[in-house]
DNA sequence: CTAGGTGCAAATTTTTTGCACATGC
DNA sequence: GCATGTGCAAAAAATTTGCACCTAG
């Protein structure tokens, strides 16, 4: 990513928070790791970079969960499984495709609308919670 | 619907509200939609008498569309298409299946989770938007 | 009388923003 | 010096909730 390489100190920091982890963080998640090594971040500053990363294409969002925005530093459209009971959300890796290929073409055809992504959710209990 | 007929009149309004209109509302749009025929209505009702709904299984959310929670009184799994730009949620009829249905014991059986919904959204821009 | 429903306003929670200051180029 | 980034705190926006009241049964 030669475009990382302009960023600031923060940006960078908040950025790698959120690209190395899987568990699809909410902006008080990244704040709260990275807070105690970076003592002056504010949170608005967390905001703000996440809007950031997000327009200019280097997270997405995972939507809100329980009330607060999820991020994913993967843009890949990948479908995503969320425990309603403790709110984790899960990766489901396309070991196969569940997913007709075709949808995009077809509903932009029976319908006048550009389609540019789609979001699969599953919802669910995951096995902890199960327990 | 039997269990409708021991609502009170303002669920009854509300869930009526909900299910004669194809705009995926939020709480703000159906209390205005209500309000002048129902001047003493308030807002805390709408929320409450929505989160009962979902409760019993008579409502379900869309989600989060800028910033505000979407309601279908249409329960069955349908996909969505929502415009980025103006923000509209419609219906898409699954005139043909995009998802392969065996999805749910693939992914319960991969992982140890129990499925038991999924909401599929499209994203992109409506007709109205591209002129 | 009791339980459930409601208005109202305050409180909570999440996110955005105005402003002054800092920093890098 | 200028554009960009940031801390801080206030503001905004959405949702929940405490409390008193009210109404149906």
């Amino acid at each position: 990513m030669q475009q990382k390489r302009n960023f600031s100190a923060k940006r960078e920091a908040i950025y790698d928070t959120l690209a190395s982890t899987n568990t699809h963080p909410s902006v008080e998640w990244i704040y709260q790791k990275l807070k105690p090594t970076m003592p002056d971040l504010s949170l608005g500053t967390v905001y703000r970079n996440l809007n950031v990363l997000r327009e200019i294409g280097l997270a997405r969002s995972i939507g809100v969960v329980n009330g607060q925005e999820r991020f994913d530093a993967d843009i890949s459209q990948h479908p995503h499984f969320i425990c309603t009971k403790c709110f984790r959300v899960t990766d489901v890796p396309v070991g196969r495709s569940f997913f007709d290929t075709s949808a995009y073409e077809y509903i932009s055809g029976e319908y006048n609308v550009r389609i540019y992504g789609h979001s699969l959710t599953f919802y669910g209990i995951c096995g902890s919670c199960s327990e």
